[in-house]
This record gives C-alpha cells, structure tokens and sequence, in this order.
DNA sequence: AGAAGTTAAAGTCATAATGACTATAACTCA
DNA sequence: TGAGTTATAGTCATTATGACTTTAACTTCT
C-alpha cells in the first residue's frame, strides 16, 4: 500500500517524457597526445539548474519516433549527423526533478574527431573530457558515468570502436580507441594480429603517408552500420541486434605483398 | 495517419508511459524432458486489442520508480517475486497504440520454476512456450522476440542463468538453462569443466539424493544478485553493473575428497 | 544377487587463442 | 649517415576449447 493522503492525485499526473543524448567523441589528448574521450554539453538557459552544464535534450516530440527525437536532438545542439546512435536507458526516478514527474529517455552517440570539429561555435555549447564531468544538472553526472561504463563494456565485444574513426584508419588509431575507453594501453603486436583476422575490419591498398615513421596501411570497417536502427520485420522503431550486414567479408589475402598506394596524412607539409 | 495539416498540436500532447514486463521462466518441456523458456501472458479486458494476449503491464503511477512500477506490475499480475528484474528497452515508435502516443518501458524478469508453479490460477492469465508467441497485442510479439535475442546475448556471458534456479542446483540443471536459452546441447564435461572454474560458483556438501542414477553434487551461486537494482553513489533509481558484491569466492578446495551430506530429491519415493 | 543402463565426474589430447617478447622494415629528422 | 620511432612479422610458453574416453555411483530389470 504506497498510498499515503495525498499521493493518488500525482499517480494521475502523467509524467513528462524527454530525450537526452551522449555524445561521445575521441579527441587528441593535450600533452600525453594520446586520444580522449570527451563529450559536449550545453549551458541550461532556463531553470531549474539554471547556467549549470547539461545533457543536450528536450522534450520528446509529438510525431518523431524515440530515435528520431535523439537524432534531431543531437542536430539541433551540435550540427552533427550521427553515425552511431543507440538507446542507452530510460531513467525515471522519482527524485529526478523537483516540480515534475519527468522521464528521460537517454541515447548516445559516437562521432568522428572530424565531425567534432565541426560543432557549432557558441558559449553554451562546450566540450568536456568524458573522466572530468561533474556538477551537471539534474542526475547527468550519473547518466554519463553509465554511459562510460557501458561504453567499456561494450567495446572490448562490439564493433563500437569503429564508430568513433572515419572511412579508413590505421591500426594505431584503432589501438587508440580502445585504449582511450578502456583507460590502459595495449600491446601492439598483440593487437593488430588479433584485428588482422577480425570478421568485419579490411586492410585497404593504401598507407598514410606524410608521419614521421613508417607509413601505416590504413584499414576500413566492413561490418554493419548502425544507422539508421535495424528494424525487425515491418516496425518503424525497433532495438539494436544488427547480425545481418556482414555481407563482404573482404579476405584480402596477398594485398600484403601487393606496393599499397599512397594518401596524404595530416602531417604532409 | 499520424499527421494531417498541422502537426504542432499533437507535439504538444505529452506521451503516456507504460511499464510492461517480459517474466521468463523455464519449465520443464512436455516429451523431451528438456527444460525450455516459458513466459506468461495477460488476456486483454478491454479495448484496443480487447482479448488478446499481452505482456503485463500498465500506465506508471506517479509515485513509484520505473523499477518499483516493473516489480509492482509482476507482483499484481502473477504474484510473483523478482529475484532478477532488469529494464530492457524503451519502445516509443508512433504506431505503437492507434489513439495515444505510447511509451513504454520494458522490463524482463527470471523466475525460478518453483515460483511459476505459484502463478495465480485465472483464465486471464496463462502460460506460454516463449518460442510460440505469435500474435500478441499490439507490437509486444516483435518485444518478445527482443528480450529472447538479448536473453541469448546476455547469458554467454553474464550472470543471468543462476536466476532461473534455485539456492541450490546441480550442473546439469545449470547445464539445462543454457541448453533451453542457447537453443543447442552442450557437452557435459566441458561444461562441468569450465564451472567448476566460474569465479562465482562454489560446491555445496550436499548431493541431490532421489534420482535414478549417481547423485550428482550441489552447488551455489555466490556472484551478485541483481535486485535491488544496483544503486551508484546515492541514487535512488539507476542501471545495472552488479560488479561488486563478489565478496566470499568460497574456493571449495579439499570438498571433493571429504564425503557430501545428502538432500532428499524430488523422486525421493 | 548380478547384469544392464544411466548419469556424474575426472581425465586425455589435439588445436586455437592469448600475453610477453624479439626482430626486422620503413620512414623522418638531426 | 645514423639515431629515433613506429609498422609489421614472428617466436614461445601458457591457457582455453572441443571432442572424446574412462571410471564412479546409483537404479532398475531379470
């Protein structure tokens, strides 16, 4: 019996609904130059939690779906198209805010470091490291840490990490990536052979020239994308799972001994 | 038809919001003696969809927590205890309900066989083979078939099978939740093999006594146990990671050689 | 009582995956 | 030209895995 006086009126009230969104992003580390995860927040306008940092998000529109919402949501904020876009957990306490009843149901993204440069310049929008968050608004602070949890969790299993790259990369980026989430380095001998016989990873014919050491092949991601959201059967809004698109699996065996071709690094001054 | 000349006025309407509840429990199969994946189902009183088959659930009161309202909700419609009760997904597709816009909140729940037997006895209540589902109300068939997938994902690899037995079991019965929820035999050595080794699994004393052949030994689950929810820091409602209470790893070195007790079987005639 | 049948439990063996490490190649920069 | 750095390949011991055999402990059938 949860029912003291007063507590039937508010089990009428219907609670209200938002989408937030993490946006997750690999960044260049200043000194250490190792990659970084970070993320952008933007400044609150309005009370409650007034000039506080927060989640970027908004009430759930009438006529988008859950993931439209999240995706326009994350447009509307930092510019960017996502690549990878994936329910993170629907949270609902009672104590989330103060005059409501609120919802908030929460994706997260990953975006390219040069889809990130591209965020709209503005005071209320800014970038944080992912580990540095703290005194957001409302519960955020506890929203991102489990989305860095999950995010651990599910790199060292998925094929999230490539989300965070563009078309081609070496493997030291990669290496990168999963180093930047999982917080510790890894052996690269060990690494790249395990990634030479991955299912949905490609070596390319080409390396990135213009480094200051030998030039890497650069590799491509052949497995499925996750956007738009896999739906089952003839649903318009459906969950993860997405097994099917491992059409080419590309075995490219003898490009090793075949002269790659050449592409310009950042670096070719 | 979701939007006619102007679509501003529904964007308006708040969404309401239902917590629905996958229940898995296994139960012995008919013929084969194997153990398989059972759930049960509420008949639809009223419109839409009046007399079909439907997940329990039901709008979120506004005094409880998504969690409370999940546990509430299996409470009332089965009388059932969770002993494991995670949230899966939030469903918000336009279509989901042809008056309102609805989402809902899913969560899933592993009852041990001996609390399925307690099922409230009602023609609106009613088990079934989770394989057989077909043509529940509105989208919950494709819902269902979501928590099977994440069930199989999860139980490679999490903690999950202990929650579909009791204190006690044999390796066989651990063996049986595997072989219901993966679909496929496994070998009963090399299963054997590789829990005796599982850091949260330990040898009790006891053997079951009252089969028809060697009485096989008893173990327990020592890992962490999901419900409550695992609450971070000084939250009231938050997501999973369990990975703390691994406190007593009781390494049952030297049981084997000593000689077990015994505990009366089911067959014990 | 004794043989047959069944599952529990332990062990064998070849193969695959993993972690730590070494060696060589290819490039830039001083 | 040589020092420094990363890319890439390979070695080796350890561990994990899958298929299979053997022995133990119990019930049931004759």
């Amino acid at each position: 019996m949860h029912s003291s006086a007063n507590v039937s009126e508010r089990q009428s009230q219907a609670p209200s609904v938002a989408i937030s969104t993490v946006i997750f992003a690999l960044r260049p580390g200043g000194e250490s130059q190792r990659p970084e995860i970070w993320l952008p927040l933007v400044r609150r306008i309005r009370q409650p939690h007034l000039g506080k940092w927060a989640l970027p998000g908004g009430p759930l529109g009438g006529t988008e779906s859950l993931q439209d919402a999240a995706a326009r949501n994350l447009r509307d904020t930092t510019d960017l198209e996502p690549t990878y876009l994936e329910q993170l957990y629907a949270f609902g306490g009672l104590d989330r805010a103060a005059t409501q009843r609120l919802v908030s149901i929460v994706y997260w993204a990953l975006v390219r470091p040069d889809q990130a440069d591209l965020t709209r310049a503005s005071r209320n929008v800014h970038w944080f490291r992912a580990d540095d968050v703290e005194g957001l608004a409302f519960d955020h602070d506890e929203i991102v840490a489990y989305a860095l949890g999950r995010l651990r969790g599910k790199i060292e299993y998925g094929s999230v990490a490539y989300h965070f790259l563009g078309e081609r990369f070496t493997l030291a980026q990669l290496r990168g990536v999963y180093e930047a989430v999982l917080g510790r380095e890894l052996d690269p001998a060990n690494f790249r052979r395990q990634f030479r016989s991955a299912k949905d990873i490609a070596p390319t014919e080409e390396v990135l020239q213009g480094g200051r050491n030998r030039p890497p092949r650069l590799y491509r991601y052949t497995g499925p994308h996750v956007l738009p959201p896999p739906a089952p059967a003839g649903g318009r809004e459906h969950p993860g799972r997405a097994r099917s698109l491992d059409a080419d699996h590309a075995t490219a065996d003898g490009t090793a001994s075949r002269p790659p071709s050449v592409v310009a690094g950042p670096g070719s001054s």
